[in-house]
DNA sequence: CACTTGATCAAGTATACCTGATTATCAGGG
DNA sequence: CCCTGATAATCAGGTATACTTGATCAAGTG
């Protein structure tokens, strides 16, 4: 983005940007690190796929992009052990996409680091402040996402 | 990133990321909406570069990419008019890369949209919160850039 | 004079998507 | 009951972004 015009030096929105990519990264590196190689893109499989496995198109559509673009990803987490296609009993033309027992663990291990990241937050701001933060930006979400009419 | 893995609703990396995307991209439609179009990489340049001129190989050194990168991205804003290549007089192999006084403009644009961002940022959290906000951003980039050793 | 530095030409790589076309299957109307 | 049209997946190839490495050449430096 453009957030680090000069004579700007620091504004709030390069400061999200920075603490986002600092902390983001850590996650990728954790989950990769307890051995789950993973690509960022694969988040938009895990983030979705239920426990009693999803359809490739209903996954493409909660997060937004083509059929066969989430194919894709699909095809590399399955790859990596942590998806397996399996038909799908209700209707033979789709399959369900469903974690295997690696792939749940991928998930445990990256809900971990995150969990991690969140203790250091804690120790770094104190648990108010982590709190307070927090709720700022829940706040900011909020009104940022909707009435931007100004 | 894997930044929203299930079970973990709303995690603060999240929430950051979240924050920064939806206000990061303000920032470009609001400059390229003013009339000065460019792309995300373009403030690699714009955030470096000096008012008497910079080299291609300094501006590529503090950016962290290679000198060739850098003269594609100072290609384009010559293109695009907010850049020229004047001559180094004091070193013949070398050129200094100067902003144009549309280059000036489209810095100028950047800031207002920025600080137009600001102020919204102020209305939604109160000066209070944004400040507060600040506050916590500020300790948490010191910290967690720092001794990352827990 | 060898060596380094500054810029640039040319081509390649990785990521994260896309459009188009094909095939199998399903659901509803005649 | 079959034909039509929509839907599910997938094969194949393309595009945009943001870089990279390698090679060349002019100009400065010990």
């Amino acid at each position: 983005m453009a957030q680090d015009l000069p004579e700007q030096a620091r504004n709030t929105v390069s400061m999200l940007g920075q603490a986002y990519s600092l902390l983001g990264f850590q996650i990728v590196d954790g989950v990769v690190g307890a051995g789950y190689p993973q690509k960022p893109s694969h988040s938009a499989v895990f983030a979705q796929i239920s426990p009693e496995g999803s359809r490739l198109s209903a996954l493409a559509r909660g997060a937004n992009m083509t059929p066969q673009a989430m194919g894709e990803l699909v095809d590399e987490l399955e790859e990596l052990g942590y998806v397996e296609r399996r038909p799908d009993p209700t209707d033979r033309r789709a399959k369900l996409i469903m974690l295997t027992p690696r792939g749940h663990d991928c998930i445990a291990a990256g809900i971990a680091t995150i969990q991690g990241i969140e203790r250091r937050i804690d120790q770094i701001l104190g648990a108010d402040g982590h709190a307070e933060l927090r709720r700022l930006l829940t706040e900011l979400l909020t009104n940022a996402a909707t009435d931007w009419s100004n």
